[in-house]
DNA sequence: ATTCTATGTGTCATCGATGACATATGGTGT
DNA sequence: ACACCATATGTCATCGATGACACATAGAAT
């Protein structure tokens, strides 16, 4: 009822003074350890009430030399959902465990990353995630200030450890189905591993694993890659306005081959969009024309038709991924990290090849 | 060349003592104000370097008792890409005037936004921006603590101050260019005001904006509403898996109407994303056998046919948004708040009327 | 009566950066 | 000679929470 307005949040000194008590009893209180008498601790509950104290994390922080947050280094927030979708799992996972994120875009760009990290130095988050590293004297910089960093799926670096993905299961699944349904001509538009994945890594990049898978699984039916159906190159490009342009671009090109592809696997829901519309602008039906099969399972049930895909385990990713820093925070060691499993989900754009 | 591992960050004072100066001389040289000799700065400059000082955030904010960073309050940013640009918007503001911004998602849930407005205060944010604030007394809690709070586009109470978007320009543009068609019978796709709007509110809800529109753009073709071909209801339901199921389920209902409309006006795209699936599947085709419109332009380009849609200034929001803030900090007061306009994207989803 | 333990409470240095304030030196102006 | 100012540097209390430590009391055990 009544207005009392509070500049500044009050102190744990102030609630003593009300309650009548000393600071460490109303910190008992508060942590709920160590003796304090009840009523004691009534009087300290009744000001912490009245004067509508919420501790002061910066305080605590330095004090304990922990922030409680870590940092999220991502990419393209804006473009793909993907990494939208593992940051706010990670962001879950933090919270019930009395964390905080702190998202960073380095939106491709390795200075940007420079800058991300020396924040994220600054604010003395307690780890790093990275939901696809850029550089790896970017990572060290944060080895050497101690702070743990670990790296989910987009591998980049050696600089870090990370909780991969096995993109071929996934894709292999893809390719099984396609090829199941009679496809032979199936074309593959994707991430290019040399000028997407180059530099120090650990293991094969996620484009190179797509891409293999995309030779095995074509190898497996008996037939050899036809260069005439692959395209190679960046997942988008900020500059080009359309985010599909990409997969536009390409899919648009292969259906003017003289013998175009039956089916299309792209390596990314947002390609898979783009293909669709040159589909559609071709004057051809997806899945009646052509099949096309989508990669992360980000944008996929809402486009027409729904996209089959291959799904990324982004909630696994980002859940696991905190608790992982989690354990590096509290243990100073990493535990074991798992291979987390791609899988396909069926939907409705693909279907047998046309005779 | 050295593996010089420093575990902890490096604190200022070991900057000093490894310059052989006092911390206060440090400080001058980091702040560039105040005298210090050219040797004395190059000592200090040196000693920066080589041990890799990053100031503590956490150290200054408690003395400045300014933390340098803003909350922004959300919804649902893993289902409407709407949130997920503003916030980007607002954060790349952010980052250029030496803040941070943290996010939080309510979920549309009234107590988690509860849970995120105190961990705000806890750690003391400068300010509070809301994308869709829910509970009046929510954001009462940071007018206590003497925290500005500002609402973004989707004002839901007189608590704060708001950056409205103008929803009915580009709504009635959007209705005038489907009369224009020769659309006549237009469905309308969307919140309900009841259900979504309701509560103390500064002004109309963004939903009574928009169905207004749809009314008076009705109107003006001298047409009046017809209840069959309206569905109010909630944007998304997250139980529901298909994040598009809304619009679809809706749109379906709509094309089993004897007199089916030629034309849905959705007021989301994700809703139009799913009303572009249900007249797939009715075997009807976009925008030959009816038209559809959508709202936001976030996943509008990806869409086949891309849809023509209703854009809101989501960078604009972002980053006017951040700017208003930063004045309320510095000066206390907001500055004076514009009102954003709307307007309508030509795509590939709309066209005459079928005969 | 003495020692011990459980219970309850208070004092204070500490985390790291900041900035008000004090101090010191050398040159210019009168 | 003295006052004055620009230049240059150092000392220290402060922000708010924490937790080690000291102290105090009462009842139980010896």
């Amino acid at each position: 009822m009544n207005d009392d307005r509070i500049s500044r949040s009050a102190t744990l000194m102030q609630v003593a003074e009300r309650a009548g008590v000393s600071t460490a009893t109303v910190a008992r209180v508060l942590k709920a350890k160590g003796y304090v008498s009840d009523e004691a601790r009534a009087r300290v509950e009744a000001a912490v009430k009245a004067i509508g104290y919420r501790p002061n994390a910066m305080a605590r922080g330095l004090r304990q030399r922990r922030s409680f947050t870590i940092g999220h280094m991502l990419d393209a927030i804006i473009v793909n959902p993907f990494f939208v979708n593992v940051a706010h799992w990670a962001e879950e996972e933090a919270l019930e465990h009395g964390y905080k994120t702190f998202l960073f875009n380095h939106n491709g760009d390795g200075e940007r990353e420079r800058i991300g990290i020396e924040r994220f130095i600054e604010r003395r988050v307690d780890a790093v995630l990275f939901t696809n590293a850029i550089a790896t004297e970017n990572v060290r910089l944060l080895a050497a200030a101690g702070i743990p960093a670990l790296q989910l799926e987009r591998s980049k670096t050696p600089a870090a450890p990370a909780i991969r993905v096995d993109n071929k299961v996934g894709a292999l699944e893809a390719m099984r189905h396609l090829v199941e349904l009679g496809h032979r001509r199936i074309a593959f538009v994707g991430g290019d591993p040399d000028l997407i994945g180059r530099g120090a890594t650990a293991g094969p990049t996620v484009e190179e694993d797509r891409l293999e898978a995309y030779r095995s699984g074509l190898a497996a039916a008996g037939l050899s890659p036809d260069p005439a159906l692959m395209r190679l190159g960046r997942y988008y490009s900020l500059e080009a306005g359309g985010t599909s342009s990409e997969g536009y671009r390409h899919a648009k090109s292969l259906l003017e081959l003289e013998e175009r592809p039956t089916a299309i696997f792209a390596t990314c829901d947002i390609l898979a969009a783009g293909a669709l519309q040159a589909v559609y602008e071709a004057g051809l039906r997806v899945p009646d024309d052509i099949s096309v099969i989508g990669f992360d399972d980000t944008i996929a049930a809402n486009l027409t038709p729904q996209l089959t895909t291959v799904a990324q385990p982004m909630e696994d990713l980002g859940r696991i991924g905190f608790r992982a820093v989690l354990a590096a925070i509290e243990t100073g060691d990493f535990p074991e990290l798992p291979l987390l499993p791609s899988r396909l989900v069926l939907r409705r754009s693909t279907a047998p090849v046309a005779h």
